[in-house]
DNA sequence: ATAGGGTTAG
């Protein structure tokens, strides 16, 4: 609205002067000159002095002034009427035209005009290369940097910038090294480089070799000890620094926001000489993120002056909260919602299970992101809706979206926790396609992808695939073998990690120390897990412990599994109680199970597996009586027992089963194979264990149940609709019982086909009548 | 008209 009315007010003035000049000049009523050179270029505008530029210099730079107006509101073609309209430009009008473009996401515009241009100055080949610069497309920026005519400060400050904010390094390195002059904006420029990239040290090192820096890297540097959550560093600078600014202040704030530590961040806001709206939303986002939602309410209320962010903030705060009918009242009521603001309320319907919500924002947005698509892809992927997900990538690509590596890297993981292999080998392939499956991220999420749908050979080729492998593409590995039960394997991925000279961090540990667990090699990591310390500077958290405590229980070794965790340095949380449970169900202890689930329903009371874990220890020691108490109480705590229910993709379409599933298409022929398969089971060997069912029935009655499980009917399904030679891949929501476990390993010997399972907690393949666990889950 | 630091969404 402003940008229209400044416009009339400039015009008005100017047509009045224009009334006979025609008005369809294009370019070509530009100054000529041949050697281009700032000082000669800024004089040449009174030089051809003509009757029809009897227009003085000031009145061009008023034209000039108008596009830039223009183009700071967003409305280019005002802007370009203007440029249409002059009597005669500057080449400061062109280069206003290009940076308006730039600014305005006009990147073709902004070229063509570049090149159509006749006589480029030095500013304009400066803001060309911020462009291919902000574009992240370094190779062309590099190509106009090297064919330039002449280079300033400006020029290879920019170029720095370019190779900084893209991680590489070393080429920003040689650039400041190389350029004739530095100003304090190139130090700067490399100190960022060093922070920016996670070069915290290096940085430091820069900083500690000079005297003199700005506000400006002082801040930098401070925000680089922010991030990485070393506030005491950060602590120390601010206290250090020669004199401070208002980010000083808002970057001290907002690390101690983030990290929890809420009072000290208040002190200091009230502290700071001026507050902007940076610091008050620092402080919101600060209570949002500890879950202080009525703090984060009254600041938010309380702010002089919020803008889209603030209301983005205090929005998300909800959305975590899942309060979205709370949030969608304050959506409505923001008056400047930007595209955030949408996409954050499009999350929020999709990751609470709302997706028509999420759809029907998405459909009436009026300008969508990649991360708007990212968004209600993963919704749809997240809530069973493979294909739609699917669709809508299709979609994306066809509205002329750029499929970037976030919306593939967001969808690959969307796949991953469905399993839906077929989906992710898609996007795999349109990945290659559109040439972005280069870089460590895409390859961790495809690696990620084949793990978690189990898929673990491919998942091996793309492992190996990746290049430049960081410390995820290596634990992602570890623990994708881990949790397929292939200890050995994780076991040579880990010491070729240590070969290759990357340092296992906690998370590496995890992995291997579950490789154990899930592998029973109980030696190995119990040496691990003393000696990482020693080895690798890691102190053992929660994870380890429990994993430890997982090793020993699945050992039989239950008293030195509650010895360790008594000496745990820390108080044991549910996971812990659930690995000593889950060692209790498997030896028969009821005594510490029960002990142990108490624990867990006053930590969780909303836990229902642990219920269901506590029922079937109960019923495995013919407690009937506890059975149905266990009953009661669920239903009491208004707990339900989650159904259990298994699926499988076939061509492309998900099949999902319950037990005594009586709805599938194909059930008649589905039971018919399932009583073929259950006589020649029990040819071979196979008895029906019934004593891990949770109902007290008649004996014949539990063999009936047990039959129907849901994993039962859709591996049945799946040999009977897979093609032999292929694996069969079915998925469990629950943990796959023992009864179902014993009989698909003898249907896997039977049948002679590999069937790769994945229950809540892990991979079981079976072949040839065993299964990669070896019964140890 | 061009180059450097701080708040939200994935």
């Amino acid at each position: 609205m402003r940008g229209n009315y400044s416009f009339r007010q400039l015009s008005s003035t100017c047509y009045r002067s224009l009334q006979n000049e025609p008005i369809n000049n294009k370019l070509q009523n530009a100054t000529k000159t041949s050697t281009p050179s700032k000082k000669t270029l800024t004089q040449k505008r009174s030089e051809p002095k003509n009757k029809k530029s009897a227009i003085s210099d000031s009145e061009i730079v008023k034209w000039n002034m108008s596009i830039t107006t223009h183009m700071r509101n967003g409305q280019w073609e005002s802007a370009l009427q203007v440029f249409n309209s002059m009597p005669r430009r500057s080449s400061v009008s062109y280069n206003a035209m290009i940076s308006g473009y730039l600014s305005n996401d006009k990147f073709g515009l902004a070229r063509d005009m570049f090149e159509k241009m006749p006589d480029r100055d030095l500013v304009s080949w400066n803001v060309m290369l911020s462009g291919y610069v902000r574009n992240r497309n370094l190779g062309a920026a590099r190509v106009l940097f090297d064919q330039m005519p002449e280079r300033d400060v400006v020029s290879w400050n920019a170029m720095l910038s370019g190779y900084a904010q893209n991680g590489y390094v070393d080429e920003a390195r040689k650039i400041f090294y190389r350029m004739p002059d530095k100003n304090e904006i190139s130090w700067n420029g490399l100190l960022s480089t060093y922070v920016q990239n996670g070069r915290i040290e290096e940085a430091c090192r820069l900083f500690e070799s000079k005297e003199d820096w700005e506000v400006v890297s002082w801040n930098c540097l401070m925000g680089g000890y922010v991030k990485r959550k070393r506030l005491v560093d950060a602590r120390r600078l601010f206290d250090q620094m020669p004199m401070r600014d208002e980010i000083s202040w808002n970057t001290i704030v907002t690390g101690y926001a983030q990290n929890g530590e809420l009072s000290e961040a208040r002190r200091l806001f009230e502290e700071s000489p001026s507050r902007d709206v940076f610091t008050w939303t620092a402080l919101v986002s600060g209570y949002v993120q500890n879950g202080m939602l009525d703090e984060a309410r009254r600041v938010f209320d309380g702010m002089p002056v919020k803008n889209e962010v603030s209301w983005n903030a205090m929005i998300a705060g909800y959305v975590q909260c899942k309060r979205m009918d709370t949030a969608r009242n304050l959506f409505e009521a923001m008056p400047c919602r930007n595209i955030s603001s949408w996409n954050t309320m499009i999350t929020g319907y999709a990751q609470s299970g709302d997706i028509s919500q999420a759809r029907n924002l998405f459909d009436r947005m009026s300008q969508r992101d990649s991360i708007s698509w990212a968004a209600i892809i993963a919704g749809y992927a997240q809530s069973g809706h493979g294909e739609e997900a699917l669709h809508l990538f299709v979609k994306m690509k066809r509205n002329g979206e750029r499929l970037n590596r976030s919306a593939f890297t967001c969808s690959l993981s969307a796949c991953a926790d469905i399993a839906a292999l077929e989906l992710g080998k898609q996007l795999h392939g349109r990945l290659v396609k559109a040439g972005l499956e280069t870089g460590c991220y895409v390859g961790n999420a495809l690696l990620a992808m084949y793990c978690k749908c189990g898929s673990i050979d491919e998942a091996y080729d793309i492992f190996e695939e990746i290049s430049e492998k960081d410390v995820v593409s290596w634990n992602t590995m570890i623990a994708g073998y881990a949790r397929h039960g292939f200890g050995k394997e994780a076991m040579t991925v880990f010491e070729s990690m240590k070969t290759a000279g990357i340092k296992p961090d906690d998370v590496t540990m995890v992995g291997v120390l579950s490789a154990c667990s899930h592998t029973g090699l109980l030696d190995k990591g119990t040496e691990y897990f003393y000696s990482m310390n020693c080895d690798y500077g890691i102190t053992a958290n929660s994870k380890h412990y429990t994993c430890m405590i997982d090793l020993l229980g699945r050992a039989g070794r239950l008293d030195e599994a509650q010895n360790l965790m008594r000496n745990m340095p820390f108080e044991p949380d549910a996971a812990t109680w659930g690995a000593l449970l889950g060692a209790s169900r498997i030896h028969g202890n009821t005594e510490l199970g029960e002990k142990a689930a108490k624990i867990i329903f006053e930590m969780e009371p909303d836990n229902s597996g642990m219920y269901v874990l506590l029922s079937n220890l109960y019923a495995a020691s013919g407690r009937w009586g506890d059975v149905s108490r266990m009953r009661l109480k669920m239903r009491d705590n208004g707990v339900k027992k989650v159904p259990g229910y298994s699926w499988l993709e076939v061509e492309n379409m998900v099949h999902t089963f319950s037990v005594g599933d009586s709805f599938h298409p194909e059930k008649g022929r589905i039971y018919a194979f399932l009583e073929e398969l259950d006589l020649k089971m029990k040819l071979d060997g196979y008895v029906s264990s019934t004593k891990l069912v949770l109902h007290d029935v008649e004996e014949e009655e539990k063999e009936h149940m047990l039959k129907y499980h849901s994993e039962k009917l859709a591996v049945a399904f799946g040999i009977l609709s897979i093609p032999a030679g292929r694996p069969i891949r079915v998925m469990k929501n629950l943990r796959v019982c023992e009864d179902c476990h014993n009989a698909i390993k003898h249907i896997s010997k039977i049948e002679g086909r590999l069937i790769i399972l994945r229950d809540s907690h892990r991979f079981h393949h079976f072949s040839g009548g065993s299964c990669s666990c070896g019964d140890y889950w």
